[in-house]
Order: structure tokens, then sequence, then C-alpha cells
DNA sequence: CAAAAAGTTTAGTCTCGTCTAAGTTGGTTC
DNA sequence: GAACCAACTTAGACGAGACTAAACTTTTTG
């Protein structure tokens, strides 16, 4: 009963080389990185509350994490003016992105899931699987670059292919385009889209579109069958548009 | 921010039918559950030490803890007497225990762990997948009855089959037995045995044993080649012997 | 069979991550 | 530019789950 694996009251000084001691990282913390990562790609810094919102916690709760965090180095906060994170902030999140995405690639290849119903499993995988696990299922699933939904997997190292699509609200009338990406997670919309035929890869033709975001009408596929798409989900198709069909 | 996903403080009295409403359990809780199961195998109950020190805490911490899953129906404590499952607390260990076993499974059939890695990585995983997806890695085995080490995989409803088996150090000079099961958890054996040949559905010939707990003498499969196993070992090779070779 | 040893529980503290309530700060409006 | 309002932070509390130290049972031993 001498020697017990109790984290170390230590607080851990600044180290030089980020990268070599690794503290064991809370479930919340991997949360939170992500969420502000998620929310600070577009170039401003995240606030509070839009942390807040998108974890279900109350600002309260993310000023102090926040603090907690910036102490740790793995975000930098000025104080009512938002929060970004430190390179090796940048480095967590984007290993948990890579989790998440090869969880939600490899759970719809080869376990029978479903676009809509990955995401839920990979939420709370991505917080258990080892590196060792992660990278073998990369293995099986031939290190793809892209999840289901399309969006990127960064590489080990946090590379990842950050391309920019066109959505398919802003694909001109008469223009045929690629599905690449579907840029929601909400299950029902998922659900959806995958009946309807519109995912990742599908070619669709738009031959009508009503004005004052009035939803898009298309062709798609061989089938030839038409739908028609709303405009806001239709800025959630992102796509590449093809030369000539 | 008015309705905010937290678990409610009613303190939830106890209920009639218990397997009805399932409050969320925690890491901590399952693997409380989880070692007490294993404990209280043998046919006594669990003392206070032994749980402390089969999950590597203060005995303080158990009887803390021991207090609280006695208020919320999962174990019986007798003070100063020891600690046994309720019928609710051992179906919630038997889920974790065919979760466990069936990941090792999963992941030794599909992801190229080997038996002597394969614990630590199922030990954690056993807390974050759902049913759904412990059901489906059940299917893609085949339903298996028994993971890599030997051991069974309960069913879904707990049914488990219990075989005796004879172990090796029992096995007489001049017979002939098929191992079956492997009762140990440490890499190292595990990795020596995986080495030898010696993994569940090997057959081997006891041709010598020295007195006084001493090593046995096998040969074993077709490749007729001889190993010598201490008493210790031999132990923990559980076996059933073959009539006729 | 009493005293010592071993095992168990209680008492009190700590950290993490959450909450609500009560201030602060900074931009917006008149 | 003062007042207001939304966003943010601080203060204080709490529950879970761990710890140490101290008290209390039970068992073992001389």
């Amino acid at each position: 009963m001498t020697s017990r694996s109790q984290r170390p009251t230590t607080p851990s000084a600044p180290s030089i080389s980020p990268t070599v001691f690794h503290e064991p990282l809370t479930r919340s913390v991997e949360d939170y990185l992500k969420a502000i990562y998620r929310l600070s790609g577009v170039g401003q810094p995240a606030s509070t509350n839009e942390i807040a919102d998108l974890l279900d916690l109350s600002a309260a709760s993310v000023s102090g994490m926040v603090r907690r965090l910036s102490d740790q180095g793995l975000l930098a906060h000025a104080p009512y003016r938002g929060v970004e994170l430190t390179p090796e902030g940048r480095r967590i999140a984007l290993r948990m992105l890579r989790r998440h995405r090869l969880l939600e690639a490899y759970l719809v290849e080869f376990l029978g899931y479903s676009w809509d119903t990955v995401h839920d499993e990979a939420e709370r995988l991505e917080h258990a699987v080892s590196d060792t696990l992660i990278e073998r299922m990369a293995v099986a699933l031939g290190n793809p670059r892209f999840d289901p939904h399309g969006d990127p997997i960064p590489d080990p190292d946090g590379a990842m292919a950050e391309l920019v699509y066109t959505s398919l609200a802003e694909i001109p009338v008469g223009e045929t385009a690629e599905i690449r990406r579907v840029d929601t997670s909400q299950a029902e919309r998922l659900r959806f889209l995958g009946h309807s035929g519109l995912t990742p890869g599908t070619r669709v033709t738009v031959i009508e579109r009503q004005p004052f975001r009035g939803p898009t009408k298309v062709r798609s596929g061989v089938a030839a069958s038409e739908q028609v798409i709303g405009h806001e989900l239709a800025l959630q198709l992102l796509c590449v548009r093809i030369e000539a069909p």
C-alpha cells in the first residue's frame, strides 16, 4: 500500500519541450480543446459563450476551465476578448479530430454503422482508444484522408487537407457538381440526405433555384431522380464543380 | 442556457424494478463492481483490503465507495465482514465482463492485437462502448463463447459457461490434455506462453514431473517439441484430459 | 485470555469540474 | 458621454472520488 498511482501534486513547471511529457488529459479537457479548435477555425478567437453553448455548460464553468487550461499552456486567453489554442493545444485538438474521424470511418466501414448514428459512438470512444489502436484502424481502412461525411482526417502530425468547396446553394443553375462534404452532425439531416442519396461522391445537376434563399432543385445520379433541397441544407452540402457533364 | 444536461440531485429512491431505470454509472463504479465480482467468485465475500489491492486504492477509499454502492443497492455490505454483489450489481459486473472479453476477442481477431497486449486496451474501451457496438462486434465474431485466453464470455443475459478444468499441474504423467484456458493477465507470462505455443486449443502430453511442486515436462503439438513448465505457471494452464491420444 | 497485530471504518481534506448568484467590463444607444 | 445591456469573470458551494490520520473491530498470538 506504499506506492499508489495517484496524480502527483507537483504543478509541473512550463516545459521547454511541451510535446515530451504528457500529463494525462481528462475527457473534459479534450472536449474543451476540440470545441475551441472548431470555433476558432474561422479566424476569430472563440468566445466564452460560444464554447458554453457548444458543450452545453454554463459560461461560468467555461471561464473556470479556460483559466486552468491557460495556466497549463494549452490556450491563450485575453480576458473579455476570447480564447485561442496554443500550438500544443492545437496539437491535442487535431489528435482528437483524427481519432474521431477515423473512428467514424472504421465504424461505418466494418461495424455496420450508418453515417447518421456514428457520431455519438465516436464521441465516447475518442477519449478511450490508444494511439496504437487508432493507427491500426487507420491501416485497416487504408489510411483514408476523409471520413464518411467528407471531413478531412488529420494525419498523425496534425497536417490535414483543408480544401475549399462551394456550397450547393452557390452552384449556378445548369451546372453540375460533385458533393464532397456534408457539414452537419445532426442525425435527422444526415438520415434525410442519406435516404435522398445526397452523400459525398454523388453528382448533382442544378436544374432550378428559387430566389431569396429559396430551395434548389437538382437532378442526381444515373437514376435521374429530382430533389428539392431547402436553402439551409443546400449550404451544408459542400461541392466542387464539374467541367463538362 | 435554461436547460442543461446535468445529473439531477434527486437521490432516486430504491426502485422496485431495478433493471428499468439506469443511472449512468461512472468508470469507477464499474471497476469496483468488476473487482468485487472477481473476488467473490470463490464463494466468500470480498474484503476491503482485497478490493483495495486489486484496484490499487487505499482501504479507506474502498470503504467509502462500498458505502455509496450499498446505498445504491448494488452491493450488500456487512461492516468488518466483507461485501457481496446484489443481483443488480452482479448483472452490471457481468455486463462489463462481456464487454471486456468481447473487446479482447475483437481486437485480436480484427485489429492485430496479441493476447498479451490486449488487456489494457479492452480495460479502457469497456467503459466507453455502447451496447450496440458490443453486439455488433459479437456478430462480427460469430457470437464467440470464449475470449482469446479461453475465458467464457457471458451472454447478454449474464449466463456464462462456467466449466471445470484441471490444471496442467494436476494432469498425471503419461496423460494427454488439451489446454482450454489460461488464467493470468500478466503480459510477460502470456507472451512466454504464446512463444511456447501453449495456447488454448493446444494438446500436450505430460512426460515427466518433478516432485514437491516441481516443474512439469510436456510434449506439445505435432512438432513434438518438449517444454518444461514451472509449477506456478502449470497451475494457470487449465486443461481437459483427452481419452486416447 | 489479554495484548498485539491486522483489518476496517470514520473523520477531515483535497482536486476536478460543475453549478448559481453576484459582480465587472465593454460596446450600444439615446 | 451617461446609461444600459450583453458578455464575461469571480465568489462560493457541491458531489464524486481520491487521500492520510486516527479510531475502532476482529483475529491472532504469547
